[in-house]
DNA sequence: TTGTAATTTCAGTAATTTCTGAAATCTATA
DNA sequence: TATAGATTTCAGAAATTACTGAAATTACAA
């Protein structure tokens, strides 16, 4: 491995950490590498930096492009394929979501799906079925969240992030103004949620 | 495998996505097994269930224990040890939350932390000190949220997620409120997270 | 204590995943 | 269309992870 010191200890815990992350440890260290890279780099200097087969590095980058993790460039007068990470470390935040979203959320969205649709065989399967309605409802419940927030401009995002749970307060606050006396409420008897405010101020 | 269709098609799913969750089959189906029964369970009872050894049971046991996703429970006149996964499902998600921060994030955040106290060898070095800092504050930004959020009660966690990206809509009309003429303003003046909008209708 | 049921440990094996080097394929241009 | 550079594919090897059965340990009751 021909890397600084501090470029190598970043490469070497991505690829401790790959196993954990669901990649593989070569994976993780290209991944490394091309982030803390300040130009984009071609698969023979991967190979340069960590020191691993030209064929493992290509089914790496492969991998990465597949997971939207690094994108493709290409220089003036080189026909090699560069690579890099978005320099805006926010849209790789998105698309890591994203895709681990995809890989590890949907299809078992789609199973319970099915599952609720078939009948239940004893008393078991009653309490079976009711369990699985509720891990259902509670992943749409959170992607739903996700989707929506998914959707934020990247100042919104992090506007909401530094809230955090103080966004409480606003919304004890917002109940407040909404409930008061002689002003309509809109909100369904039983939804705390709806946000009226449509004609506040 | 002993287990009737229902049941048995959700275990399955949960055996198969085990590896991308970071846990093994056998792990995986243990744990939907406990999930989907009306009752606690003891080690025979999941080896009959699942049919694969005792001892693989007793080690996936132990580390969904690890993983805080399983209790153990006891039954009057029973020396056996018996499982199950908590009741309330919420109760799931803040532990496996919890675990996957400890082990997936925590320690690149330790490692961040370490390399930003190095100094750099080389404009490459200077570079990729930025980026790793860069890395830093967003994992801290992502992880500060996430503890105000571990916080909430249930209750007020669902309210908080039903409303999504509609909570920019509260925002909006905290900042018309907050900040109208003759109200003492409580934010900092710098604080970027006040939307504009401030005097819009 | 002794005996028995329950659980855990662990060495060996099986299964899976990762990695390599060689061959094949693709791509641009001479 | 020939050639050389670049990339990908893939069969087998290496490494890692998962699983089993037997032995060891623990916990409790007689």
């Amino acid at each position: 491995m021909n890397l600084s010191p501090m470029v190598q200890s970043f490469v070497l815990h991505f690829g401790e950490m790959g196993s954990r992350w669901g990649i593989s440890r070569t994976v993780g260290q290209i991944y490394a590498v091309l982030f803390a890279a300040p130009d984009p780099m071609n698969a023979d200097q991967i190979v340069a930096a960590l020191g691993v087969s030209r064929s493992n590095v290509s089914m790496g980058l492969k991998e990465l492009q597949a997971w939207n993790l690094v994108h493709l460039k290409h220089l003036p007068d080189d026909r090699r394929d560069y690579f890099t990470t978005p320099e805006d470390i926010w849209e790789i935040v998105r698309n890591l979501a994203e895709e681990r979203k995809k890989r590890e959320v949907d299809p078992t969205l789609s199973l319970l799906r099915d599952v609720m649709m078939q009948n239940p065989t004893s008393d078991a399967d009653v309490y079976a079925q009711g369990r699985m309605s509720e891990m259902h409802d509670l992943i749409e419940q959170l992607t739903g969240w996700y989707e929506d927030v998914q959707k934020l401009d990247t100042e919104r995002l992090i506007a909401l992030l530094t809230l955090g749970a103080k966004v409480q307060k606003v919304l004890d606050m917002k109940d407040r103004l909404t409930l008061l006396p002689g002003r309509k409420n809109k909100t369904k008897p039983d939804n705390r949620l709806e946000v009226a405010g449509k004609d506040s101020a």
